[in-house]
DNA sequence: CGTTGTGAAGGTCTTCACAGCC
DNA sequence: GGCTGTGAAGACCTTCACAACG
């Protein structure tokens, strides 16, 4: 089934539910000016988006805060209890395991894997490193549907390859490269390293 | 000074880059077919983002490899050597403050700084945790350009409000909130939370 | 001959402006 | 009256297709 969602939109409506919950929650009611504000777009922009769900806007008074973040969550297949695996506990892979923020958006951390022998059996916050030699039977086994995938980027294309072959249609690549996958698979680049040259051009611009 | 590189190429150059970086140094050229496949683009668009920066190709040859590199460094502002700081020593604090990265692309990091009294004057691999107290002296002093934001979410625009009157125009915001800076100040934001809603909902799609 | 550079076509996304509705 | 929902306009971005050229 094709998505009748575009995906800018798609990219902007996390955003706006979490701007939804840090709103006084005892305000019932917000306009889409006061969403466009805090979330950093134009009105205009957050009703076209927000159209998409439906119309779940009352003209002349606004959007109920919390029949709006319900109808979110599901939109964005919230609701559905999705499992991740982190592959890769370096630095990174570490503090993603003590991110609190999985459970407030229904994620639960399924497991944790690296391939160095040294770490498999550590504990990392509440989890056990495992092996990856036991990827594809673990990942089966808890039905984890997204991989972070936080190795270095030597590894990293052999990591999505695995992860793809168990069955994995959804992957989170913090490594700086771009994953080749198949197009059924939906890759997210996260991506500090090319952050800081886009910022650095515009430094330059304002500049010249 | 208004740049004449769009907004969607001058977030191209940086993988680019990094490509020519993957590629076999030994290979003098590249095409942009082979450059395309590498960074996940069309090869139009590859030839298009690099025409802004002039002419760097080659008619029935390609581009050669050390020239571009070069030519993309120059037109990011790499050769500059701008200065980073980050501020808040977490788990994501401390995972950056490790990353190695940032000196391949020319970045120094100046300073580390965390509210809590208890972190000030840790160590956290080669540097020491400085005091908030001291942030306006210390970025002047080591004339820092770009601050690194990963507080948390409640104290990020109160740190970005701290960094913009100390001069900073560039932040890179890591606090899963939308930061409010004057438009004089770029803002660009990794935020991992808003990446997983953005998976689930495609992984619904792909089975209704 | 092979590959770049680019006008033109075709999409997608954003913004405006106002009709529609509570 | 005030705010949503949306057609239409416009800006921006991507892709095609081929002329230009080493």
């Amino acid at each position: 089934m094709k998505s009748s969602i575009p995906a800018a939109t798609v990219a902007r409506l996390p955003v706006y539910l979490r701007c939804l919950g840090d709103l006084f929650v005892s305000q019932g009611t917000c306009s889409s000016e006061e969403l466009a504000a805090i979330a950093g777009v134009n009105s205009a922009q957050v009703r076209k988006d927000l159209s998409f769900l439906g119309s779940p806007g009352v003209r002349g008074v606004g959007y109920n805060v919390l029949d709006l973040s319900r109808e979110l969550r599901v939109a964005l297949g919230l609701t559905k209890g999705y499992s991740v695996a982190i592959i890769g506990i370096g630095n990174l892979g570490r503090a993603l395991s003590n991110y609190k923020g999985f459970g407030d958006w229904g994620f639960e951390v399924a497991a944790l894997f690296d391939a160095d022998p040294d770490k498999v059996g550590t504990a990392v916050g509440e989890f056990s490193v495992e092996s990856m030699d036991d990827l594809e039977q673990i990942v089966k086994e808890r039905n984890v549907s997204i991989g972070i995938v936080t190795v270095p980027a030597d590894a990293a294309q052999y990591v999505a390859d695995r992860l793809v072959e168990t069955g994995i249609r959804s992957i989170l690549n913090f490594a700086p490269i771009v994953l080749q996958v198949s197009d059924n698979v939906s890759v997210r680049r996260v991506d500090l390293s090319t952050e800081l040259p886009i910022l650095t051009f515009l430094l330059q611009q304002s500049v010249e």
